[in-house]
DNA sequence: ATGAGCAATCAACATTCGTTGATCAGTAGA
DNA sequence: TCTACTGATCAACGAATGTTGATTGCTCAT
């Protein structure tokens, strides 16, 4: 099956913007206390020991790159995995691998 | 089964690791090149349009991640995608999607 | 209405990252 | 040896990112 080369460039590019949203310690920190299911933002700051605007600021990093959903609920905001976006992610890691296909037919310079 | 406290932790800074290697447009591209073999610098210089130090900046940080090897011969360096790593990477990125246990367990604040 | 608590936003600053041009080291060929 | 070529490294600069503390807007309880 051909892929066209206008989505081979969309997913490089939400591929950039996924892999910026995780090249973070705290922000994966943060999506794994999300896998235990979704938490409001006063838990996540005791939880990683962190000032709240800093996790605000990574906070909206995920949600930007779709990683993330928020919930505001009276005075506060619960975030949730996205699963969607973890779905994509596999998606591009998996773009990745390739299909191994010419492996072996190195171009060679002289 | 039990994961232990210092796999966990590894592997997260493996996942930052390669996320950042991988959260760059050209970097993209230089491991779509490489999808269909080995290349030299040369060859990629010339596809990607870009100049030596540029490239070679972003080959380094690719390498350090541990996603590519370098083969020198002669004058030339060979570089391919490094399959070990590129299975880590999905091992990493299961690992964010979670045994999806206790989904709407969510702690409620009050 | 007032006060307290949660979370987003802002400004200022520090740090990290990417780009560019130049230089350097190693190799191959004349 | 001398020259030409490949590719790594360096320094300098600019741009993007992350951190901190303060402020703001909202909601709830009194």
């Amino acid at each position: 099956m051909m892929i066209g080369m206008t989505t081979t460039i969309k997913r490089r590019d939400s591929g950039v913007n996924l892999f910026h949203a995780l090249s973070d310690v705290t922000r994966l920190e943060i999506l794994e206390r999300l896998k235990d299911g979704e938490q409001c933002v006063c838990d996540l700051t005791e939880a990683l020991k962190t000032g709240q605007s800093r996790l605000s600021f990574h906070l909206k990093v995920l949600k930007d790159a779709g990683l993330i959903t928020d919930r505001p609920e009276g005075r506060w905001t619960y975030y949730a995995l996205n699963q969607e976006a973890l779905e994509e992610l596999e998606a591009v890691v998996q773009a990745l691998q390739g299909s191994r296909r010419g492996v072996g037919s190195s171009s060679r310079c002289r």
